[in-house]
DNA sequence: CCAAAAGTGTTTAAAATACACCCATGG
DNA sequence: CCATGGGTGTATTTTAAACACTTTTGG
């Protein structure tokens, strides 16, 4: 047969799951609907896919368009496409993740009249679509990816104490960390650098700062390091 | 602005990446296309989603009908984008990951003229569109996900040695497993029941068959355990 | 009786866990 | 001077790794 696909088509669009951290716990980003279906409630940043667009571009497109976000970590994790997920017609959606540093996007009036709010990630709204179901694989995602790659860094300022990196990983995991094996197994790996007199203060003792260090990590993994916190 | 997507669309299509374990290694169950574009080359079994069709059901359904296989564990590991994947037009594909017991499908004259054969996993032709690229991603997926899942178990027949899991460890891990140390942890595991008086015979001394036991997993998972190989 | 694969335990090293007190600062 | 969070070490348990010989069968 020559290729004349002439059937109707599903329309494609890209869905993001921002995340957030702020010290406090793990935040997603969503957007209030301005639109039928579903219009006022709130639901993952994304949109259409372009016929000659690739679809991690998209995704990134749509999350700056949606809630002025750029230059963020994206990763595919997973497409959904049950039949009755828009009610307007056959949509699948591919499914990305972002890390994001949270302080770097605080809600701003966003371009196009929908606003952009940080939600708790564990005290979410009603959702639209299937976008409950997405986040959830997303989380389900997130925790597996976050103790063998470190990805973790993205969630958090360039600069960041080892409390800090500690009470992300509590977030995201959903579980206590002890304090001291947390800090040995951080230190042991050497991902990361003190910074030489950079301090955080506070009213108590002042934490020392540290950097993530990407080129120690690809060193490490040339030589057969494997992540794992 | 209403519902009114007017722009061309992508065509939406399903991959399969068919595993079998024979004992000896891992193998891939690949078609070749009897059409341009790629003809005569070697291909992924897959097809076009139809705009009613949920995308798993799609792709047992291209995977029957093009290999005659059925009732087989389907996992969708990442959806392929690329814009020139296809040199047609726009192809969007989600791509699953298939496991099979491979003497339950041995090459049989397929019914639509093209042949579904049996590769090993590390001695692949040439391939067409990406499929290179989704095999690698396909591998990756299923080395992870065989540490954590107990998945592996069916790549085997339902009565297996623990000579025959220890090899398909062996294969998809590509490392060799010490026998003693295999042997104790999964049996450890208890997921896994020696058969009464249930022996495979060959030339030499007799092996105890085994059977994976999927209730017992179960029980186990929600008591908190956590598979790991 | 020989070849071939099945089966079996112990010792050692490494890694994970549990655990409690002193430190430096701001107010 | 006190409240607050920062920072540190050791002993114990658990888990992983290394390692070689005996058993059973078919031919």
């Amino acid at each position: 047969m020559p290729f004349t696909y002439e059937y109707p088509r599903a329309a494609l669009t890209v869905d993001c799951v921002v995340f957030g951290f702020d010290g406090e716990g793990l935040k997603l980003l969503l957007i209030e609907r301005g639109l039928e279906p579903f219009k006022g409630r709130w639901a993952l940043p994304g949109g259409f896919v372009r016929v000659d667009e690739e679809l991690e571009h998209a995704a990134r497109r749509e999350l700056h368009e949606e809630t002025g976000i750029s230059e963020v970590v994206l990763e595919q994790f997973q497409a959904f496409g049950g039949i009755n997920r828009d009610p307007r017609e056959r949509v699948v959606s591919v499914a990305y993740f972002a890390l994001t540093r949270l302080d770097d996007h605080r809600p701003q009036a966003s371009t196009d009249a929908r606003q952009a709010v940080w939600f708790n990630a564990n005290e979410l709204p009603k959702l639209a679509f299937d976008h409950q179901a997405i986040i959830q694989q997303a989380l389900t995602h997130l925790r597996s990816r976050v103790r063998v790659e470190p990805i973790g860094f993205h969630l958090l300022p360039p600069k960041f104490t080892l409390t800090q990196l500690q009470g992300l990983y509590e977030s995201v995991l959903g579980r206590e960390v002890d304090i001291r094996n947390f800090r040995k197994r951080v230190l042991a790996m050497e991902l990361v650098v003190a910074l030489k007199k950079e301090f955080q203060r506070g009213r108590q003792r002042p934490a020392q700062l540290y950097r993530f260090d990407p080129k120690r990590y690809e060193q490490l993994k040339k030589s057969g390091f494997q992540f794992e916190l």
